[in-house]
DNA sequence: CACCTGGTGC
């Protein structure tokens, strides 16, 4: 009776440990676990599923490293579970570690553990590791497949993705749920339309469930909006009868992505006043359009909005509200908050080196970046183009090459194409042609007809399945409203009188400071006369029209303008010159850099 | 008691 009690109670505690941690009372759930006087193998590895589930990765690290010296044996469920724990902390050494104890006690060879090292192999970077163990295990499962074609699709190697998709299928395996989302993801990430749809035909075809469900029909959702078919999207969307807030989040961004801001506003009002809850995920994707946008308002209002929720602290939301604030220009803003972050990652300080680089303030960048490995937080590839790049806008030849050659010396990194172009960028923008020179023939990588192949191939892509590239945009915000221009743009209702106050300025520049048009940056297949009118159309010329005529620098110190790509060499002298003429700083957000236009001089001394 | 789907920096 004793005997069977006691079992009873093992059971029963097992259990309280597992509802505890699943509503989220992990410290109900410890106090249990310390209070048991008899515990197994299930106790242990709840109470480490509990912390993992918690979000406390390293807790359940520690507890598993307790099990040895208890007197219970680590099962596959404990074993996957730290595995799980040590790819949530992302520290390989740890997950290989414990993947030589599942080796040498045969539990390598359930399903279970290993999918959890596919996975962490994944995760950790390690895709040859990670296919090794797929190809080696004696009992593969839906989860395995499933790790798999996450993995790659993770990868944005979209076609391995897709060959293992069509590959379980011939093997008589049934998607499911992960598999389909997954699928689509890989569908996403090549960018072939055509996949993706038919994976959308045959759920229909199927009558499938999942059309109404907001997983897989939100990463159709997602796909769609990747694809630039954002009506399809929608369509997907408002079929979804049970939608959650990232398949909610997926629209608004989409919208924004096309440039319909009103929508994706409209959007977010109607998802802040359901009954889904916004969580950090989708807070720090709608605080990255403000940032896009440079929506200052709105993001300062998302950033209050942030502090008064728990998720608020979340290094990712916060990591989102200092990317906001540099890519507004409020560098001011975005230190304090940085100052004052609880967790810093080193997300958060490739953003803020990031954001010091754009504005030419290298000395802060390579401050930060010394200052980021006293703290303990290694750079990563972003980390080192971050410090890279502010070095080349800031000048700083010397600082730039020392980090580079630590960066080529670290056995742990491998640079990039984007590392050696920003270097070569470095060197050429200090007249050192010839290290400049010596550099690309020295790169692992082959060198302009290699680059200008890719560049032909995606092309040929982009036209092959009719996919939008990116237009030339540029907008400004004028009483609380934003404004965008295309190039080319003809549209707004103000364009005449645009083109008379551009025309209006121009011949006051050419009076008062001798501006003339520099018309190599216009198209090449066009005549004289036609240039000077074509470059009349750039976006960000139009944009600023609007502020001149629309009496926007009236009493305003300050103009800020916003443009996707680069600014284009006649538009930096344009606006030099109305700096100089009107006396007003200009400050405009290229794809690249900021440049603040000031009595004729610009911030980035004419070199971007 | 478990493995696989959605978010932040180039």
């Amino acid at each position: 009776m004793e005997k069977l009690g006691l079992g009873f109670d093992l059971i029963l505690n097992n259990n309280l440990i597992d509802m505890y941690a699943k509503c989220g009372n992990v410290k109900l759930a410890c106090s249990v676990f310390d209070k048991m006087p008899q515990r197994n193998v299930v106790s242990w590895t709840a109470l480490m599923c509990g912390y993992l589930q918690n979000g406390d990765a390293n807790a359940s690290l520690v507890l598993f490293s307790k099990v040895g010296t208890s007197n219970v044996k680590p099962n596959e469920f404990t074993l996957s579970t730290a595995l799980k724990a040590s790819t949530v902390l992302g520290v390989l050494q740890n997950g290989m570690q414990i993947h030589g104890v599942c080796t040498k006690s045969n539990f390598d060879s359930a399903p279970v553990v290993g999918n959890s090292i596919i996975d962490m192999y994944f995760k950790c970077g390690r895709v040859g590791e990670a296919a090794r163990m797929f190809d080696t295990m004696p009992v593969r499962n839906l989860v395995s497949w499933n790790a798999m074609i996450a993995g790659y699709a993770h990868e944005r190697n979209g076609e391995e993705a897709l060959n293992l998709f069509r590959e379980m299928q011939e093997k008589g395996e049934v998607p499911d749920e992960y598999t389909y989302s997954s699928a689509l993801k890989a569908c996403s990430c090549i960018g072939v339309v055509s996949e993706g749809s038919q994976i959308h035909a045959a759920l229909i075809r199927q009558g499938s469930s999942y059309l109404a469900q907001s997983t897989v029909a939100g990463a159709l959702v997602d796909f769609y909006v990747k694809c630039r078919r954002i009506a399809e999207a929608r369509r997907v969307f408002d079929r979804i009868e049970h939608k959650n807030v990232v398949s909610w989040s997926t629209l608004i961004l989409g919208y924004a992505q096309e440039d319909n801001l009103p929508e994706s506003m409209n959007l977010f009002h109607q998802l802040r006043e359901s009954r889904h809850k916004v969580d950090g995920f989708v807070l720090s994707s709608l605080i990255g359009v403000f940032a896009d946008f440079a929506l200052v308002l709105q993001g300062k209002q998302m950033h209050a909005f942030a502090t008064k929720v728990p998720y608020g602290l979340e290094a990712s939301v916060a990591n989102s509200v200092l990317d906001m604030y540099m890519k507004c220009g409020l560098t001011d803003e975005a230190d304090a908050l940085f100052r004052e972050m609880p967790e810093r990652n080193v997300v958060s300080w490739t953003v803020m080196i990031t954001g010091y680089g754009k504005h030419g303030i290298g000395y802060k960048a390579v401050k930060l970046f010394d200052e980021m490995q006293v703290h303990g937080i290694e750079p990563d590839s972003v980390t080192y183009l971050a410090v890279l790049s502010a070095c080349s806008h800031a000048g700083l030849i010397k600082e730039g090459q020392q980090y580079f050659s630590s960066f080529c010396s670290n056995p742990h990194s491998k640079p990039k194409v984007e590392h050696y172009a920003c270097m070569v960028d470095l060197l050429g923008r200090s007249g050192r042609l010839k290290e400049a020179n010596e550099l690309i023939e020295k790169m692992p990588f082959k060198p302009n007809t290699g680059h200008w192949n890719e560049s032909e191939k995606i092309r040929e892509k982009v036209k092959r399945k009719g996919l939008k590239k990116e237009a030339g945009r540029s907008w400004v915000e004028i009483n609380k409203e934003i404004h965008i221009f295309y190039n080319g743009d003809s549209t707004h209702p103000l364009i005449e009188k645009i083109h008379q106050a551009l025309r209006e300025m121009e011949k006051r520049m050419n009076e008062e400071i001798g501006y003339v048009h520099n018309v190599n940056f216009a198209l090449h297949d066009v005549e004289e006369e036609s240039k000077v009118e074509s470059l009349r159309y750039h976006s960000e010329k139009l944009a600023i029209g609007l502020v001149l005529v629309s009496g926007g620098v009236k009493g305003e110190r300050m103009v800020r303008i916003f443009k996707n790509l680069r600014v284009c060499g006649d538009c930096h002298t344009f606006i030099k010159g109305l700096s100089k003429v009107l006396k007003i700083v200009f400050v405009v957000r290229d794809a690249n850099r900021f440049h603040r236009f000031e009595n004729g001089l610009c911030s980035c001394g004419d070199y971007w």
